[in-house]
DNA sequence: ATATAAATAATAATCGTTATTAATTTTAAA
DNA sequence: TTTAAAATTAATAACGATTATTATTTATAT
């Protein structure tokens, strides 16, 4: 068997991302975190992450911006996505009741849970605040590529 | 202004990804078109995509497995992913009513739409049966990652 | 204190996707 | 029907996010 072994490294990203109401990517926490430990490696922030997710302490998810955040809060939640800043707030609201009976009626098999994320445009760009880079992201400026059109809906 | 030019590329690649149920990927989609086109490209497979998105005659949609899907479906709907064999079949239940209602009460700004992807396992899966290579997708057999917890939900 | 196993930093490798470019094809006009 | 301009392509290089590898360091149980 493989027994858990302290890390310092491991707790800093825990107490970081802790305390983060948004909800970082690996690299984003990676930037927060050489603050305290400059020497910190990359692959040391992806693999105790993942670690944490196996272990259940935190959640991963993709909203399809093409990265992959991570949220401290394991407990049912669902997201708003900013199409223009690509921030993730959360929203706190329950979960919608009988959706997952609702959708069991069209699936052979078993659900056994669900995401819900919402898109839009925040209030910040709705009034042209400028944000600090580095916070949400967005994918822009290829060719093939239009912001506006990244995971549209349901 | 840039005007559209015809394409059998792009015709046959709108062709296959209708007549297909699932919701193939690129690269899936990439390999049946080889049938027809024996030298096409992937990029040219990426640059149609994109280019139908962007004209809204598809979508493309990323549900926690690390690359993005396409459905020539546009209509509103929802998606039940299998975490064993990676399927994705279509739920077609209505938008839960008032859902974005209940929600915008936790934003500020504007939401637009939203997704909802079920997670579970499928018919098949608790059955047992193989399916044939290709048809779904599962990042597995990494050190760090196990298939079971891809996007854990809500 | 010492040994063993786990964790790390550094770095290479991989995968999905996008950009570049020279050659080909479509389309409209001559 | 040629011709010319613009869009599309195939091939391939480049890129960004993530995972794997490995030699070294660190934590912990004896």
């Amino acid at each position: 068997m493989k027994t858990l072994k302290y890390s310092r490294q491991r707790e800093s990203i825990k107490a970081c991302l802790m305390r983060r109401k948004d909800h970082p990517t690996a690299d984003a926490l990676y930037t927060s975190i050489r603050e305290q430990f400059p020497n910190i490696s990359l692959g040391t922030v992806y693999r105790n992450l993942n670690l944490l997710v196996d272990l259940g302490e935190i959640r991963k998810f993709s909203c399809g911006d093409g990265t992959d955040h991570f949220d401290y809060d394991t407990s049912p939640h669902y997201h708003f996505v900013c199409r223009r800043c690509g921030r993730i707030t959360d929203i706190p609201m329950e979960a919608a009741s009988g959706l997952e009976e609702k959708a069991a009626v069209h699936v052979e098999g078993t659900i056994e849970d669900h995401t819900i994320f919402f898109y839009g445009v925040c209030a910040d760009c709705q009034r042209g605040v400028k944000r600090p880079a580095g916070v949400g992201r967005i994918k822009g400026g290829t060719e093939s590529f239009d912001p506006e059109n990244f995971q549209i809906s349901s």
